[in-house]
DNA sequence: CACCAGGCAAGCC
DNA sequence: GGCTTGCATGGT
């Protein structure tokens, strides 16, 4: 990957294994969207940013190499060798045909407090209702950011959004979520729960504590940390990936006690990315 | 009108 | 422990 600055934008050349579409709608963001076709308008790292694609080549606008290489090269985990990983993913014909179909698939570095938000969100709820609740959060409590005549906010911190109750999330419509979010933000803000830990404590114990607030079970306490914390060795299960992984792998489904637990055993150190890639690929194609 | 949506907590046994 | 049930809201 070559990297260099025209004017006020990042031009990536050569980029491998990095497709837009694959990234921003495979399920693990929820501030990206396609205003042109290969072009997304997202807010992440506090900047609003614009990122676009034809052949080979991204270009990031109205952003420079400084900041390039402190927010954005990490954002996108773009010193991964993602080739490598498929390779070891691939274990069989339908993970080979996943990993081609959602091939330009990059686990993002998101911040981690958003991830905690927007998982407690999720909880059975579907996408587009999701993305609209975290819209009127951030207008909320964000901040202010203009950008080409139009208006975005960044994802509120804990010390914004401290003393929030119930009553005061009315306006986004989260429904029986916002308790869960005010318990969020209270044991954050009180130091009860410290998130710059779960990057570093041992993966049980980082679990745990995310556990301990409310409206964080399994599955999403596992999203938090695949997509918010780096850690690729958890496999997040949903109704999506319960049915998948039972199509694809009866045998193992079966004789393990959960369907992580199988996806852990089956994919190993990795199987966090192979669940974006069985996501992507069942989803899109509506199998099972 | 049901039924579902990247589940969870609480209440049962 | 494992298994139900209710849950706010909006879309299909």
């Amino acid at each position: 990957m070559k990297v260099t600055q025209h004017n006020n934008c990042i031009i990536l050349e050569n980029v491998t294994d990095f497709n837009l579409r694959h990234v921003f709608l495979c399920g693990q963001c929820f501030r990206w969207d396609e205003t042109d076709e290969n072009t997304f308008i997202g807010v992440a790292g506090g900047r609003v940013l614009k990122i676009s694609s034809s052949d080979n080549n991204i270009t990031l606008f109205d952003t420079k190499l400084q900041e390039f290489n402190e927010i954005w090269l990490k954002y996108f985990d773009l010193t991964r060798d993602y080739s490598a990983l498929k390779k070891v993913i691939a274990i069989d014909d339908i993970m080979k045909k996943a990993t081609q179909y959602g091939g330009g698939i990059r686990i993002l570095n998101q911040d981690i407090w958003e991830t905690v938000i927007s998982f407690i969100i999720s909880s059975s709820n579907n996408i587009p209702r999701i993305k609209q609740i975290i819209s009127r959060l951030c207008e909320l409590y964000g901040e202010k950011i203009e950008y080409e005549n139009k208006t975005y906010y960044t994802f509120p911190s804990p010390e914004a959004m401290c003393g929030v109750t119930e009553e005061a999330l009315a306006p986004i419509r989260a429904g029986y979520r916002a308790k869960y979010i005010v318990d969020a933000v209270q044991k954050v803000n009180s130091g009860e729960v410290d998130l710059s830990k779960i990057k570093t404590e041992p993966l049980g114990e980082a679990k745990k504590m995310l556990l301990s607030i409310k409206g964080i079970g399994s599955k999403v306490a596992d999203c938090i940390l695949l997509f918010g914390a780096g850690r690729l060795n958890v496999f997040p299960v949903d109704t999506w990936i319960d049915k998948a992984m039972r199509g694809m792998y009866p045998q193992k489904c079966d004789a393990f006690k959960n369907i992580a637990d199988a996806g852990d055993a089956i994919f190993g150190e990795y199987c966090g990315l192979a669940q974006q890639y069985i996501y992507f690929y069942a989803r899109e194609n509506k199998l099972y």
